[in-house]
DNA sequence: TTCATATTTAGAATAAGTCTAAGTTTAGTT
DNA sequence: AACTAAACTTAGACTTATTCTAAATATGAA
């Protein structure tokens, strides 16, 4: 890369549209921008850094367009939603089975691969309900 | 217990005073009343559900108040702090290690004895950091 | 073009939680 | 009993994350 390549290069956005599409949602402009500037790499963000990681890379998104995309995105499945704190949602473009750590200290949040919960097989669930996710959250401190 | 029994009895009160004594908790007539109303059985509260049973119990308590002693009985362990959605927090009297499973339909909490995770010990934590606590998050929905 | 529908937007509204500053209570003096 | 310092409680203002609303805009189909 020299200093005249794009930030976002056409394949770039031809490649997110198809994955939008793929997921079936609808590749307005606003859309496009926020899974470029997400879906570029593994990452945890909050919506309100998202937002401010949009308007370095140049976008202006509204607020509500922000959280409307994001929900959208949760529901067809391109990003989860984590629950690591009681104050805000955090966003996981890494799909696959996998857990987290989350530094009360720094706020960092890393991935630890899924490792055997086969064991969860022998727990009882309410009748009539089926597991949606399992989330394992180890929070850690600096030592 | 016919139906002049109080809702509280004097003995109730002094074994509550103990426990809060024996945390490290300053018993004020407030943080006596919140405990009662609480500690009384296993549970998971939010801190506007307690405002409200409280006040059910004939007790006005301030908002900050309630939010305040929910920290500090948090503080000296008597109750535990749990991320459950992205909301509000929710407070268990049950201290004991143990896992839970929420039902995102229903909001309904409850608990699953906690199992063998031993399997945890081989999970390299990050540099400089110590396990705070595990969480794991059983999420189901209705069948 | 026109229409219907979906999307975006600014800003208002909501809800959980924190903060502030003043008032109250308490335990320990005198 | 009165005094004081420290801890606690309170109403209400404030903050922050998120949702809602109602109007403007964009899009694809007819």
């Amino acid at each position: 890369m020299n200093r005249h390549t794009p930030h976002v290069s056409l394949v770039d956005q031809e490649q997110i549209v198809a994955r939008l599409a793929e997921a079936g949602v609808y590749p307005t402009s606003q859309r496009v921008a926020i899974a470029q500037v997400l879906l570029s790499k593994p990452q945890h963000v909050t919506a309100d850094r998202l937002q401010e990681m949009l308007y370095l890379s140049g976008f202006k998104i509204s607020k509500a367009t922000v959280y409307n995309s994001l929900k959208c995105f949760v529901e067809k499945g391109l990003i989860n939603e984590l629950v690591i704190d009681n104050q805000r949602a955090f966003y996981d473009t890494n799909t696959s089975h996998h857990h987290h750590v989350y530094n009360l200290d720094t706020g960092e949040l890393s991935d630890i691969d899924s490792f055997n919960l086969s064991l969860l097989q022998s727990v009882e669930l309410p009748q009539g309900t089926r597991i949606d996710s399992v989330d394992l959250v180890l929070r850690v401190r600096n030592t």
